[in-house]
This record gives C-alpha cells, sequence and structure tokens, in this order.
DNA sequence: ATATTGAATATTGGATCCAATATATATTAT
DNA sequence: ATAATATATATTGGATCCAATATTCAATAT
C-alpha cells in the first residue's frame, strides 16, 4: 500500500492564506492607498469567517501595509515621500550588506537562474509582469545569502513600496536603466566581486529612490 | 457645563492591551525563551476571550517575539548566536544614522533628559533596573530623530535581544564600560558632533554586541 | 432649501460554541 | 515489566452570535 503521507500541521491556515491574498494584492496594486479591507467583504471572499481575517490584517499592520483605526477598519496604507525617502535609505543600508554576504556564496546554478531572470526582466514587453520579473532578479541573487534576519528586514522594506515602484515602473522608462544596472551587478557577482555588487546595488537603490522621490506626489 | 471629552476611539483595545503586557513580559525576561503562551491561560488572567490574544500573537510573531506552530500553540522565540550577530550588526547600521540624524535636532530639554537618565543608569545599584534605564537612555537620544522608520526598525531589533541583553547586564560586568560609553555619547551629542556621536554609537553596539555573543550558550 | 435629529443599516470588537488536532492517562497485550 | 492501543483531556482554529460604534438615510425643524 502506498500511501503518500503529509504533515498536517505544515497545511496553511485560513488566516495565512488571507494574509499572503491581501499582502500580494497591495503590493501588486489591485488594492490602493485608502481602499477600505472590508472583513465581511473578505470573508466571504475566502469563504471563511472573520476570525481569519482580523488575524491576517493585525499581521499586515505590523507589517506596515495597513493602517486601521479603532472601530473603523482598515485601509491599505499609503506612502509619503519622506517615508519613501526613509525606506530606501534604509534598504541601501541593507541589501548592499546581504549581497555581499551572497556573492562568495552563490553556486553555478544561482547565476545561471539570475541571468534568466535578468534577461527575462530586459526582454519582457509586458508592464504588468516588470515588478514581479524585477523583485524576482533580486531575489534570487538574494537567496544566497545566509544573513536571515537581514533578508526579512529587506523583504519588508522592499513590500512597503512596492506598489509604487511597480507603478513607477510602467509609467516611467526607468526599465532600460534598471536593466542595464540588473546586468552589471550580474557580471560583478559572476566574477565573484562581492564589493563592486555591493556598491552597485547601492548605486542601484540610490537611483530608484530618486526615480521614485519624482514620481510620487508631493503632499 | 465643563465636560471633558475624550476620543473614544483612542481607548486601547483588548488585543493591544494583551499585546503589550506579553510583548514586556517577554522583553523584561518574566517569560522565558520556549515558554508556551497559552491563549486560554492568557485570556483569563486578562478577563477577555481567546479572539484578542490569538490576534496579540499575531502581532508578536510578526515582531519575532514569538514562534508559533499550527495546532501547537506559540512559545517565546529563542536567540541563536548567529541571530544575535545579525541583529547587532543591522543595528550598527541603522542607529548610527538616527543618532546622526538626531543630534542637530536636539533640545535643550531632551539633552537634560538624556543626561539625567545617563545618570540613573550610572548610579543604580539596581540590577532589575539597569535594562530600563540603559534603553531610557538611548531612547531619549534618538526620540529627537524624525527617521520614523528607522525608529521603528531599530526598535523592534532591539526588542529581539532585549530579554537576553538585560540577562547579560545583570551577569556581567558590562555596566562599567556601558555607562562610561553612555557619557562619551552623551558628551559628543552636548557638543554638535553628530559624526562623533554616530562613531561612538556604532563602537558601543558592536561592544555589546560581542559581550552578548560571549555570553550566549552555543548551540 | 438647509440644518438638525432620529432611525436604520453597516461594520467592528469580542464572547461563546463547536470541531479538529495534540497530549496525557488508562487499559490491554506481550 | 514494557509496549501498544484506547480513552480522556487539553488546546487550537475558526464559525456563529451578540453588543458596541460608525455611517447612511429618512424625517422634522427652521
Amino acid at each position: 500500500m502506498k500511501l503518500k503521507s503529509m504533515d498536517i500541521s505544515a497545511t496553511a491556515s485560513a488566516s495565512s492564506i488571507v494574509f499572503d491574498a491581501l499582502r500580494n494584492a497591495i503590493i501588486e496594486g489591485q488594492l490602493e492607498e485608502g481602499e477600505p479591507l472590508r472583513q465581511d467583504e473578505i470573508a466571504r471572499l475566502f469563504n471563511t469567517s472573520r476570525i481569519p481575517v482580523r488575524e491576517a490584517i493585525s499581521r499586515l499592520e505590523e507589517q506596515g501595509l495597513v493602517k486601521t483605526q479603532r472601530y473603523k477598519g482598515a485601509v491599505v496604507a499609503g506612502l509619503s515621500p519622506e517615508e519613501a525617502e526613509e525606506i530606501f535609505s534604509l534598504r541601501a543600508l541593507v541589501e548592499p550588506e546581504i549581497i555581499k554576504n551572497a556573492v562568495p556564496r552563490m553556486s553555478r546554478e544561482v547565476l545561471d537562474q539570475a541571468r534568466a531572470k535578468c534577461s527575462a526582466f530586459s526582454e519582457s514587453k509586458d508592464p504588468m509582469e516588470w515588478g514581479n520579473l524585477n523583485r524576482d532578479f533580486h531575489e534570487t541573487l538574494y537567496s544566497a545569502s545566509n544573513l536571515s534576519y537581514f533578508l526579512e528586514i529587506a523583504g519588508n522594506a522592499i513590500d512597503r513600496v512596492e506598489r509604487q515602484i511597480r507603478a513607477q515602473l510602467v509609467m516611467s522608462n526607468g526599465m532600460e536603466r534598471a536593466g542595464r544596472e540588473h546586468f552589471a551587478i550580474l557580471d560583478a557577482c559572476e566574477n565573484g566581486q562581492a564589493d563592486t555588487a555591493a556598491e552597485l546595488t547601492k548605486a542601484h537603490i540610490e537611483g530608484a529612490k530618486t526615480s521614485l522621490l519624482q514620481f510620487l506626489p508631493k503632499a
């Protein structure tokens, strides 16, 4: 008798399914700044009760992706230019450290995947894909790093600005410059130049910061 | 007719009361690594139902202060030497930036408060107070900074290692060195030397990292 | 017509209950 | 006595219900 056993405790809870779906919807711009998250509506959509939805929303608030007000519910968080600047500054501190740690640990396989993703980004004609391709590329490189806490911090920082980055990528001509910079970072990684990769990553982020700040409306 | 009005939506929810209490209990070492957080027990203690307790626990997990396993509940998170190292490295990146931003913004009042807290730390004979006094001092200096996101990141990083820092402060002779370093940082702040304050802060954190890593058991 | 008040409806916060899973204890088999 | 099985108990996950607060709409006053 061949049975495929599975660890039942690895199954996703209702709350984490809702959390992941909402996080993705926010990052991808399907839920826009200020949009209310109606507990009952989301619960209906996922065919669950409101309790897991409330837990998911609590977690999203800790991630800075939504803002809740007592008795008034949650809305998708906005991003002021000041906040954006800080978040990018933090990324410019953290991500070079990640890549510096990652470079000596990169396998041939990781580098191949990264090159494929770099090309995919560069060649894509579908603006809807650019955000995912951009992020995939960076995440592939960073995946070689063993700095799990730094990865967690960077991941959340990116989540915070991702919706705006994606909007900006679609609406401006930053794609070409980003593509070139990706290849330069990748080359440095392939050549084992950790410090160069870190510097290029920092410059890349600083450039993205400048672009995004120009794109964001002034309050 | 004189009525004192209040904004009812500013009242604390059950969930945030539980969250704050658990966070403090973890930070202060009253809840130790591996200790289970029993939903029903906590609910009874706070005279509420389990729902707000579950939400509080979800938030604590996002903060990295507890670890939950599906169907098995939450336990207070541990801290490996590797994690500790990373968290301190992140702090050593972030906190100097905070203080550099804070120094030119420090009022006479903030500096006076900081000096009072610095002296209080230095003079305290009660090991149970050292943790709070230490943190108070740094938070007072940082409060002059307008980098709200950096403050959030640093605050959480400190929360993650605070229990161990406090244990280590009590059990080792790092108090004297910490006290001297505090006064040096404070002097630099008072003299408007933002870069010096940043360097001293970085050195202070790196020193604390070394001490803590010596204190933590090797796995 | 506009402003104010009252009623109805929508939504959130959390209490209670039920089902599912994990753990502890008792019973049976070896 | 030890190991395996069955039963009881503890705990978690979430469905449902109720109370509290906010928002919308209708009715009334000016």
